[in-house]
DNA sequence: TCAAAAGTGTTCGCACTACACCCATGG
DNA sequence: CCATGGGTGTAGTGCGAACACTTTTGA
């Protein structure tokens, strides 16, 4: 009896002392999904990898999450070391697991996706000469899974875009109404009517009309308008007020 | 000239023979959501811990992710470990990533939430006698960012149960309106209109009657209903049905 | 006969849809 | 003066919300 009592005790110790030592460790990437919309069409970056595995064909921007730092930091990281972007939305997506789905060694990786304007993000970035910009439908075949990660990335973009106001991270601070219509064309994938979506978003009270006029496109100008940050969290928080296009 | 090349090509087999070397490696834990309902009131199941770090506080069950098995695999096992459940509804929520939620070592947890009908599941499993059902707002301050994790599958199975027909996943086979709505009121938290509820769902035409009553409740009694499947599907190829309730 | 839950329809208002013409301007 | 894109309003319809009484039957 005394010994079986030790004997656990022994065991429960070994396992306190060696809980996590006899577990599997595994290799923890992150690769991002860029959106961006240049005022017409909503695109990907994807970058001509240099190095090995798999150099020479397209893939997502990636890396490999470090001891010092949290998946959201790694993201911001990775996308900062190869495209030189700051402060930009970054949005978790999935965590892809299959077991051969990198074949040089069992890798997991966390998929996030990041919303920028392309046009007001001019790169500084280490490998802009492999990095371009691809239609959503023109981009060629990824590495790995990526395009899973694609897929789902313009999923949940369609979802959010619809109740949430992530879509001006997309755009330019001014934009004009239609170049709004343009980028919701291009995330659901279908035409609008005109003047049901400025009904629409009107009646959301959340933009700002100025006197400015873009006058780069038609001969008549259209109205820029900015997007009302303090307004809409106001809105949030004292109504409860849902954004719903 | 040469020799910076035979350098390159060094320095490239070297990046390609090492490439996954230098990357640190974590340990990868899964961590189950185990939402259960039982006519009346939906619950989510915890365990009291029996071992180390934080032993005899509750968590929710959880484990290693191993090399030979991807997550979706890792949480069915864990499940099935602790509860002896199986061919349980389970879906991948987030992954969690904080540098000291566990501080025993540096670990990421994905975690996954699982639908499941009470009174049909019966355990068998391992830790019966560790394990309980509470009621959403009963729990436990739970281990680590385990309470964070709830939030956050709360959130996402009330968004899911209005366009996805997960709910039945959490009443048996046959179930009557009143429990159909029950379980809506739970998982939305807000008191519906029964008739307005009723028509919504017999609109939605995936409902079979039967003949049977449940006569365990009311004098009455109430009619019983199953889930067709089968039309759901086919709803779905056929038009782009989408079930929204 | 009464208590307790089941079952059943209608009205109203709002939000979504469809739809076509004039405006302003630069070339 | 004309070509180009910008801007505007309304009528009809369908859907969600509010709402109360009758039925059944076991105790």
């Amino acid at each position: 009896m005394k010994v079986i009592n030790d004997l656990e005790k022994a065991e429960d110790l070994n396992m306190q002392l060696n809980y996590y030592d006899k577990e599997d460790q595994v290799l923890l990437a992150v690769d991002c999904i860029i959106f961006g919309f240049d005022k017409e069409n909503l695109k990907i970056l994807l970058i001509k990898r240099n190095f090995e595995p798999e150099k020479g064909r397209w893939s997502l921007i990636g890396g490999f999450l470090k001891k010092n730092e949290n998946l959201d930091q790694a993201a911001v990281r990775v996308l900062n070391a190869l495209t030189g972007l700051t402060d930009i939305y970054m949005e978790q997506l999935y965590t892809h697991s299959k077991i051969d789905r990198d074949p040089g060694q069992r890798t997991i990786s966390v998929s996030y996706y990041a919303l920028i304007d392309v046009e007001s993000h001019k790169f500084d970035g280490i490998q802009i000469d492999s990095a371009r910009w691809f239609e959503l439908n023109e981009a060629p075949n990824l590495i790995f899974d990526h395009n899973e990660m694609i897929q789902r990335a313009i999923a949940r973009l369609r979802r959010r875009a619809l109740t949430n106001p992530i879509g001006f991270e997309l755009l330019p601070e001014k934009f004009t109404m239609r170049q709004l219509q343009n980028l919701y064309e291009s995330i659901l994938d279908k035409k609008l009517d005109k003047r049901n979506f400025i009904n629409k978003i009107n009646s959301l009270d959340v933009l700002i009309k100025l006197d400015e006029k873009d006058m780069t496109v038609s001969r008549k100008g259209a109205y820029l308008y900015v997007f009302d940050k303090d307004k809409y969290q106001k809105k949030v928080e004292e109504d409860g007020f849902i954004f719903k296009i």
